[in-house]
RNA sequence: GCUCCGAUGGUGUAGCCCGGUCAAGCAUACGAGCCUCUCGAGCUCGGGGCCCGGGUUCAAAUCCCGGUCGGAGCACCA
């Protein structure tokens, strides 16, 4: 970092900074997602405090959480350096929240509401209170109980906190936090009354002892709903840090998006380079420092932001370029006879430009009559006029006689060994022997595949290796056979 | 419609709370040059910005008001 984010708001008088990351396990971990947890693993860390992870997965039916989704979440963490102190499941914490109701009912900061949706929106809209905002502790506490034991079906009861029927933001006014949903859970049964957001997220915060809370700005009023409870509870609400949203250029990071997209088959997974998710992300070889990087560069702006590739692809190449060993690669490749090549010619092709220390590959290639046969990119030869100059990195110069798009051949003569004056303007080009040639795709970030031949030795790398291929550009290492060499594209 | 935010070069930010040291810093992108047997990396230099209009003040990117544009929320979702 050349620049340190702003310090933690607030954090004075704090026995032990404590954050939590909430997500609520509907999918796998975007770009979007990284913010907040980025940002709070930092803040744990730079304060010496605690991270906690929260899966908020109380809407069995409206957002049904997904059993896998767990595992990928803490593994997308993982994956970004983020170690969480403690793991908390909100589904496994009901009672709690059951037990708080029954105290916010028992004291009239909370009712039952039997109102219809539509009939309570009227009275919020008005500012005035419903029927059963002033309802008798006693009754309130057996309707709970009837929503408790089945006496009381889905949407026909609600628990709401008191705040302020005139409050100037309508949906400040007496919301909802616990109802009733008999939709199976993927993690427990036989519960039949759910907390809603504000309900469990404000307990939690409260009972978890969460100094500062980072999220995303429309949680902007969902913060003042949940002062109402710390108020009840005579507690002070976390220091509340509201962040802007993160849009990736050109990719999709709505989690529903992506969900729904992959049910109708227009992603091939989690992973598929389109997409804006940590694990298409990590496929695609960007390094987990680039997305933290970006994050904490971003700081706890609340303006949203834009993360525009170039930016990514600039870091990343900082991360990775010393590590990635070079190898030729030539797409949809055409034929190239040289005539008049001597005997034998060595090529050594160096493992890292800037690293000699690396050593180099020795490539022998052999001549029949003089003349020798290689593989070269169309694009690097298919509009050359006859006595084109071209320097065959590595190896040696020819001059082109004649291309011939239809057989898919270039006929030329060798020219020389020494590599050409820059002045010269001579294009330097990749490629690859047929006696070396194995066939490699790539998948591309488009998620279309670009198929060509690359170095035989591509076969012995293993899967999650950044390489680059020559002029073509930075790839991770997918999966390798023998004969074919699996490759995803990151970046130029 | 109602409630609430935000606005610094192409992009992301620093500075704004506590007005002068800001003729606005950094990164990336861009341009030029050097280097390099890659369209990669490295090095040097360069152009480019405080949304608009008022006000307060000796002084405003920073404070106030209005406007414009952008965003979020208004779910028995999170």
């Amino acid at each position: 970092m050349k620049q340190e984010p702003p310090s933690l708001p607030r954090a004075e008088g704090f026995h032990q900074v404590v954050l939590r990351f909430a997500p609520n396990p509907d999918g796998p971990l975007t770009l979007g997602n990284a913010r907040p947890a980025v940002l709070c693993d930092y803040y744990a860390k730079r304060m010496n405090g605690k991270l906690i992870l929260r899966f908020e997965d109380t809407s069995p039916s409206v957002k049904p959480p997904l059993k896998e989704a767990y595992d990928w979440i803490i593994e997308d963490l993982e994956w970004l350096g983020i170690h969480p102190d403690e793991i908390h499941y909100q589904s496994n914490r009901l009672q709690t929240y059951y037990d708080y109701a029954e105290k916010f009912i028992e004291r009239g900061f909370a009712y039952v509401c039997l109102c219809k949706p539509e009939e309570f929106r009227r009275f919020e809209k008005k500012g005035e209170p419903c029927p059963h905002r002033d309802q008798d502790p006693d009754l309130g506490l057996s309707l709970w109980e009837k929503m408790l034991n089945g006496g009381l079906n889905p949407g026909e009861a609600v628990v709401r906190v008191k705040t302020d029927m005139k409050h100037p933001n309508p949906a400040v006014r007496d919301w909802p936090a616990l109802r009733i949903d008999v939709a199976n859970h993927p993690r427990v049964a036989g519960f039949r009354v759910w907390p809603l957001y504000n309900w469990s997220c404000a307990i939690d915060d409260h009972e978890m002892r969460v100094s500062h809370v980072i999220r995303g700005k429309e949680h902007l009023t969902n913060e003042v709903r949940q002062s109402y409870v710390f108020k009840y509870l005579g507690s002070p609400p976390p220091v509340s840090i509201h962040i802007g949203r993160v849009r990736l250029e050109g990719s999709v990071l709505s989690k529903s998006r992506i969900m729904r997209g992959l049910a109708e088959g227009a992603y091939t997974g989690l992973d598929d380079p389109r997409l804006g998710t940590l694990k298409a992300l990590r496929r695609r070889g960007f390094k987990p420092e680039v997305v933290r990087r970006v994050v904490l560069e971003m700081g706890l702006n609340i303006a949203e932001s834009t993360v525009k590739w170039e930016n990514l692809y600039a870091y990343n190449r900082e991360a990775v370029d010393w590590e990635a060993e070079r190898y030729y690669f030539v797409k949809n490749p055409f034929t190239m006879i040289v005539r008049s090549v001597p005997q034998q010619v060595e090529a050594r092709l160096p493992r890292h430009p800037s690293r000699p220390e690396l050593g180099s590959r020795i490539i022998v290639l052999k001549t029949s009559d003089g003349e020798a046969r290689l593989f070269v990119s169309p694009e690097d030869v298919e509009n050359l006029a006859p006595g084109s100059r071209l320097r065959l990195m590595s190896l040696f110069n020819v001059e082109v006689e004649d291309v011939d798009p239809h057989s898919k051949t270039v006929k030329a003569f060798f020219k020389g060994l020494e590599v050409p004056e820059k002045s010269s303007g001579v294009k330097l080009i990749q490629w690859v022997l047929p006696s070396d040639a194995v066939e490699t795709r790539v998948v591309m970030p488009d998620a279309s595949l670009t198929e060509g031949l690359g170095e035989s030795p591509l076969t012995q790398l293993n899967p999650g290796r950044i390489i680059q291929l020559v002029r073509f550009g930075f790839c991770r290492v997918e999966a390798v056979s023998k004969n074919v060499v699996n490759l995803v594209f990151s970046h130029p």
